[in-house]
DNA sequence: GCGGCACTATGAAGCGTTTCAAATTCTTGT
DNA sequence: ACAAGAATTTGAAACGCTTCATAGTGCCGC
């Protein structure tokens, strides 16, 4: 079936291309009647106009893209449900990019978003000799809004939570808890989110008198559950084991926390672990996880309302917005035993 | 900053647009020197076309639409990235539609994946009164290729595995055991998805003299964690209670699970659960969950491929293809032990 | 019955590309 | 130096929609 046009419809409705654009658009202006059969027109061809041939004319890109490292991540799916929430309301799409840490697929997607001239775009990291690409986007007028970390310049949008005083939050609790070797399961280092939690991270224990044990200063190259297990080996195949580990967010602590539990060790009285980003799964974890809580869906909800602020309002103001991260305590550092009771026998 | 256009380009390098049109798409048949120059003024004016005045002209969409219940379901996110490998591969984006069992909202969705003309649609499930949507997409040339569930018919693609044969892998398990009092923990039967566990589960439970107990056929609207600690509480209120559980998917089970444990009830001893999916949390679970199988990113990989292939071949042949489901077993229902060893005090 | 007014409808221009037949320029062989 | 052919470039039409100045219609009160 051949796609139908404006013009067929008017043909069929009898009435000028131009009075049914208005009665796409304003239906307002146009008679009851006209409107009418107009409508059954559409109906009978099957019309859906061409958002291409719409933006010819001036018309906006009703969407909205969203840069994350990795939808899998549920702090990222959480992002995304903000994000949504806020876009879905404005009629707004939002298109997701989980470019899974690979800069030339993330320049392939921001070339794509850019193309098609998006409103504006969500950006939760800026891979490497990317940040021209997104600078050239501001610069023609498409917004780039920063999630999850702050704009280097006062001309930016950004939502972020403190990311040192999220690292410096595990240091402290670690060390409250009397660990003095320490260990720290960290992601790429150029990425600031992982770089600000280990300074925070760093400087607690410093405070403490507490230090990070050598070779015991890990960098992932993924975030993820699988890397969080090769971290642990790693670390077990180290000369001294810390009693303490800082993982720079839950897949890590997740992926540390079962291979540490399968070569037999305990947690926490062998290993107590932190956790980042309070995923939903923590609480469920065979362990239930210690955790460095931001708050995710808030985070995407700003983002996405600063973002739309900026595309829409012509004296829009640019805000850096700063959340707090949140300690949140369970079983993984045996400083509180969550919701699930003990399971041992002595209580059974 | 003005946005540039390709007329403007040609000034610059002192060349028609069709010069430019040409350097751009068929750079082989434009001069070494003009290519040159042409390059020279893309860069320094930072020139980048427009999607939408290309498709006027005819070039398709290199975008896919992914629609899914809830991208913050780790399978969803699993099929995702088998989707976003091919199409990627193929130049194409992927736009997910995660519209959260909101049949308004999906097909606000559709509707604008249709005007954008999108070169085809994944449909993990069709909401009520959204498949004659689908059915004017078909009918105007946009392949729609059904994921995660089988296509009614013949002449629609679609990927999925067997649900019956799923459900009934769990009963016949829990049977195995000797459970003979059941319940289900289901999603929303007009889900053929649901539906189709549900069948296999209650016939292996017929097959093997055990009953699903009165008021523990649950069926939740949701198919998250929250949903199947709800579900939980519920069976506890129940007059008789069950002692094998099966959950539509692995969100609800662990929910159940969670819920369960939280009461002060043992996993596997008390109850022994099984869930769905066998997502990476499964295994990482405070009792690590037995779990149906699917092949989640194959999935996403053989529905992209599918669908690409109608998209961009005149004579594609409709395949519906059938995965089979395979069991895994945890610790929930007490069968196996996990990787992870027995914490108790005994063997500490 | 007519001027004036409020509604409605019209149609052509314009948006930024691609395409393709036609025009132009360059090469080559003689 | 010239014709023929190859290589390159040109320019206008077409794509489907919105906009807006203009034209048309119908109704009111006098």
């Amino acid at each position: 079936m051949r796609r139908r046009t404006i013009l067929d419809v008017a043909e069929r409705a009898g009435v000028s291309v131009g009075t049914v654009s208005n009665a796409l658009n304003r239906p307002e202006i146009v008679a009851e009647k006209t409107l009418a059969s107009i409508q059954a027109a559409i109906d009978e061809l099957h019309f859906v106009p061409s958002a291409a041939a719409r933006q010819m004319t001036g018309a906006r890109n009703p969407a909205i893209g969203l840069i994350v490292l990795d939808i899998g991540n549920p702090f990222f799916a959480e992002v995304y449900r903000g994000v949504e929430d806020v876009a879905g309301e404005a009629g707004y799409v939002v298109v997701v990019c989980s470019f899974a840490g690979d800069p030339a697929h993330e320049r392939r997607q921001l070339r794509q978003l850019e193309e098609q001239r998006v409103a504006g775009i969500l950006a939760t990291r800026v891979g490497k000799g990317n940040s021209r690409v997104y600078g050239r986007m501001r610069k023609t007028g498409t917004p780039v809004v920063m999630l999850d970390q702050r704009s280097a310049s006062k001309d930016q949008c950004s939502v972020s939570v403190d990311d040192v005083a999220g690292g410096r939050l595990a240091g402290e609790h670690l060390c409250e808890l009397g660990h003095r070797r320490l260990a720290l399961v960290n992601g790429p280092r150029d990425w600031s989110q992982c770089a600000d939690r280990r300074t925070g991270f760093l400087a607690a224990a410093e405070a403490a008198g507490a230090q990070l044990l050598a070779g015991a200063d890990i960098e992932a190259e993924q975030m993820t559950i699988d890397a969080g297990e090769e971290a642990a080996r790693k670390l077990l195949a180290g000369e001294q084991l810390p009693t303490g580990i800082f993982c720079a967010n839950d897949l890590l602590a997740l992926g540390v926390e079962h291979a540490l539990i399968a070569a037999g060790h305990r947690v926490p009285e062998d290993f107590a672990i932190v956790g980042y980003d309070d995923v939903a799964f923590a609480t469920m974890a065979f362990v239930p996880l210690t955790s460095v809580r931001q708050p995710a869906y808030e985070l995407g909800r700003r983002a996405a309302e600063q973002l739309l602020d900026e595309a829409d309002d012509e004296k829009h103001k640019h805000e850096r917005v700063v959340f707090a991260p949140e300690l949140v305590v369970r079983a993984s550092t045996g400083a509180a035993i969550d919701a699930a009771p003990d399971r041992s026998p002595i209580r059974a």
